[in-house]
DNA sequence: AGAAGAACCTGCCCGC
DNA sequence: TGCGGGCAGGTTCTTC
């Protein structure tokens, strides 16, 4: 699934063809992704202005005219095709209905934005805008990682005298939401922190370099989103994933990019997870 | 309370 | 060609 970049990318995309439209008709596939979609949902989105698209952590909210927003979870594999775009920004046409398009939203504006999910980890709900940061989802998750509120002392208070591993530090969404196991290897890797390190024995020094590389290598995965959103509107209209150079992440056995080291990257599972490290360049 | 593992799903790739 | 195993970018729930 897409992590925060990602679905930062996503949100870009669907901006120009959903703010300031309307949802003609929305088609819902089936009851459920992995939890049941509110009652009446196809019903309470149809005829829904899109006033804005906005993101906290890898969650997608639009606030529609009726006073309630959309929750999108991408989930794993979830991603979004924009056809039909009288816009021109997409030039992909009206595609045949695919395996796993499980919710279709027609635009009043002739923008069709089907949202396709094979593993259904996805979700999507509706709730009162004015009271959006009280969703169970939303409500406990930590500070936006490009936010001010995510800063040197948040991050050392937050991992002082914890035995967990550094990279389930990373990837606890309550401590910084929005990292995800890919962006959490290239973090750690930039800062030459090991991933199995105790989050609560990596001095405050270097907890607190952390923070800018986090929002760096968020910031540079962002642009390059960006670049190839300038590329789906010459080739088609699916939003997802996109192609992007990692230095660690699925890099087994590869050399490692640090100048001089003459170390392979390594593979190791944590939680079931995999996490990919230089083992001479992070302690 | 904190940390590790299982569960939720489908698809793809590899080796036999 | 088919089948089994392992893998996948997330999150919640259960278990220890």
């Amino acid at each position: 699934m897409p992590e925060l970049p990602e679905v930062e990318t996503v949100r870009r995309g669907l901006a120009p063809v959903m703010e300031g439209a309307a949802i003609a008709r929305a088609a819902v596939n089936r009851p459920d992704l992995r939890w049941p979609f509110p009652p009446d949902m196809a019903a309470r989105l149809t005829g829904a202005r899109v006033d804005r698209l906005r993101r906290r952590s890898k969650y997608i909210l639009a606030d529609l005219s009726t006073g309630e927003s959309l929750l999108i979870h991408l989930g794993m594999s979830g991603r979004m095709l924009v056809s039909g775009d009288p816009l021109g920004l997409f030039v992909h046409d009206h595609p045949a209905p695919e395996k796993h398009d499980h919710v279709v939203f027609d635009m009043d504006n002739g923008a069709r934005v089907t949202f396709n999910d094979p593993r259904r980890f996805g979700a999507m709900d509706l709730l009162p805008t004015d009271s959006a940061e009280g969703h169970p989802l939303l409500a406990s998750l930590g500070p936006e990682p490009l936010g001010n509120q995510f800063s040197e002392s948040h991050l050392v208070e937050a991992l002082k005298g914890r035995n967990m591993p550094m990279k389930s530090a990373l990837l606890d969404q309550k401590i910084v939401a929005g990292l995800g196991n890919i962006y959490v290897c290239e973090a750690l890797f930039r800062c030459g922190i090991h991933p199995a390190r105790k989050a609560g024995r990596v001095s405050a020094r270097r907890v607190a370099a952390l923070v800018p590389v986090i929002r760096a290598v968020l910031t540079d995965a962002i642009a390059a989103g960006g670049s190839s959103l300038r590329d789906f509107r010459q080739a088609d209209g699916e939003l997802g994933y996109f192609q992007h150079s990692f230095d660690v992440y699925g890099r087994e056995g590869a050399p490692c990019r640090t100048p001089g080291c003459s170390q392979e990257i390594r593979r190791l599972v944590q939680s079931g997870r995999s996490s990919f490290y230089c083992p001479a360049c992070q302690r």
